[in-house]
DNA sequence: GGCCCGAAGTTTTACGTATAACGTGCGGAG
DNA sequence: CTCCGCACGTTATACGTAAAACTTCGGGCC
């Protein structure tokens, strides 16, 4: 026979919990049958039970502080109305404000959302599936969370894709951003200023983004007479930037005038090197940032950088997530940016 | 008769998607009985199973792409081996660092974590168990959430609270920082260099840190000849605290010549409301921040200030209610800061 | 030979919920 | 009066898993 759980102390999660009380205990005290409590708590079926009982059902639950078991609802559902979020890391504000986004949608919508950061260096891949501890209804999954993917697509889970290749992603679904848009935003504010040594400071993981960015930047400047960009990459971490960006400026021949950084947090670096090397922001060199984090307005000069609207990229993903659920057509949304003009761009010197 | 799930696209949530492989089917392939395949994948039962048929089972389990039902798992042994934290927003890097430590000790014991950041002024104050949509074995909280606060009271869940007043928080355990031996460090330093006029700028939230901060601030200037301490408000965010100070520092009568920030944002805007006046940092004036976030490095000059163990408030927060589940002694911490000195602090003007 | 024992499975059960299927009175229409 | 239909409940299942209790079989021991 099966037992029921224990007090035993046989290992975390075992501790003795006074026992919630269940539908069955609600209608017992009510005078009622287990489904009838359901049927009113559930309260999809107007008109199902009379508002007496309806309402002497609703107070007796109030009174032992009645709490529907999710496992249980969810194993009778075969559903859970949890969605995984794969990402980087939450310490990048960028990641964080998508979650924001998505679980402010999710909630509407009764939906939860469980989080997968994808370990950084330490600790083996792990299982994210296993780690969510959840039965989940789908997925959405940034492409720089590169190594979870594999093991994502290996379930037959509704997928969701951010920020990645729009041809063969694998998913049902994608939400990307105008990232080409932006660099020729930026490369065209830069060169308009009269910039033509560039400078493109970016991330030292090679995804989707890091592609279209490089080549959007290098067909941008092309036709440009004497236009050229070097691209150097770094951590995304502000020392790591600053180093790569001294480097670069310090390199053989005629100084750069710009650096165009993929991130806020490289700009940042970038700025601190130009300052190392004596340089004055915006004067003698510009810079540029991505992201429109805390970090740009933060730093003086200001950042003009690229806005991103980190929220809606969650809330779009939740919302294509949810229309894959619901078995309507999902939408492949592509989010427009917008460069924000600040501080730390001028025109070069003379 | 209970029907099973169907695909009647009523409602997100129920598409079409074929059926996952049960315990069942595999132990069907496997010609095997369900309570083997249960036996051989729980692997805790050693010697329960020969080693001929647990191998064909394992084997059929993968060929089939079998994955344990974790909602049926979860109502069978009547806990989930998932933790609820409760944080104000992920947004703050601080918030976003304890999850992190809290998930990595929660993934070394096969536990996860679900977050609930209470919902920042917009929309209503949901109920952070029914948006987890996750049954729970506890909840680590930071007494910074106020509002999700009285909900979790009114279950018996394990609660764990970060940063509280350690008396009477209602808390199985507590993890804390030592908030007070950094302000007295904190006010050590400046009141060395000379420092004597002082303001603090404070985040508008008033919760029990706060009170600390503050008192400790009062108690450690007082007894010293002609120290004055002076508590600005500002909500947590780098324009707000630049007018916060400005206005401070326009204020009447002699102007301070030091800023203790309760969080490196608010020293970014403290930074950059001294600039506005012609002040140089630290030259004329010092500042400190809180935290030690990306921003205490990234900013010029980089900021001095309280390096606060994020991820170990969430390791310990995490480890105590592992504790407590398993039914050991959960241990109370108190956790050391360290001030950091860099460049943003420096004597007064003479 | 009788008996007990361990090994290796299998059968059975319960977890708590949602809901289909099934009563059961009562009022009104024919 | 009969019978239908509605309003309001109740009974009975099934979801997938873990594990206690039971079965079967072969061997060792006295």
């Amino acid at each position: 026979m099966a037992e029921p759980p224990r007090t035993d102390g046989s290992g975390p999660g075992t501790a003795a919990r006074s026992p919630r009380p269940t539908s069955r205990d609600v209608a017992r005290a009510a005078g009622v049958s287990q489904a009838t409590v359901s049927l009113v708590l559930g309260d999809k079926w107007p008109g199902r039970v009379s508002e007496r009982t309806a309402g002497l059902v609703r107070d007796t639950a109030r009174e032992l502080g009645y709490r529907p078991n999710l496992a249980a609802r969810n194993l009778r559902l075969g559903r859970t109305r949890t969605a995984l979020l794969v990402v980087p890391a939450l310490t990048h504000e960028f990641f964080a404000r998508v979650y924001t986004g998505a679980a402010s949608v999710a909630a509407e919508h009764s939906f939860g959302v469980v989080l997968y950061p994808s370990p950084e260096g330490v600790g083996p891949a792990r299982d994210p599936f296993a780690s969510a501890r959840a039965a989940l209804d789908g997925v959405i999954a940034s492409s720089m969370a590169t190594e979870a993917l594999a093991t994502i697509r290996g379930t037959d889970l509704p997928l969701v894709m951010l920020d990645s290749d729009p041809a063969g992603s694998g998913a049902a679904a994608q939400v990307n951003l105008d990232i080409a848009d932006a660099m020729r935003q930026v490369t065209g504010h830069l060169l308009g200023l009269g910039h033509r040594r560039i400078i493109h400071l970016a991330s030292a993981v090679t995804s989707w983004t890091f592609t279209v960015r490089a080549d959007t930047l290098a067909e941008a400047v092309r036709g440009v007479p004497g236009a050229v960009v070097r691209t150097v990459r770094s951590a995304l971490e502000v020392h790591a930037a600053r180093e790569a960006a001294e480097r670069a400026l310090r390199g053989p021949g005629p100084r750069p005038t710009a650096l165009i950084c993929d991130s806020d947090v490289l700009a940042a670096g970038a700025v601190k090197a130009a300052r190392k090397l004596g340089l004055r922001v915006p004067d003698d060199i510009s810079v540029t940032g991505f992201d429109d984090s805390g970090l740009a307005t933060a730093l003086e000069p200001e950042l003009t950088t690229v806005r991103l609207p980190a929220e809606r990229v969650g809330e779009h993903g939740m919302s294509a997530l949810l229309a894959i659920l619901d078995g309507r057509e999902p939408e492949n949304t592509v989010l427009p940016v917008s460069l924000v003009i600040r501080g730390s761009t001028a025109p070069p010197p003379a």
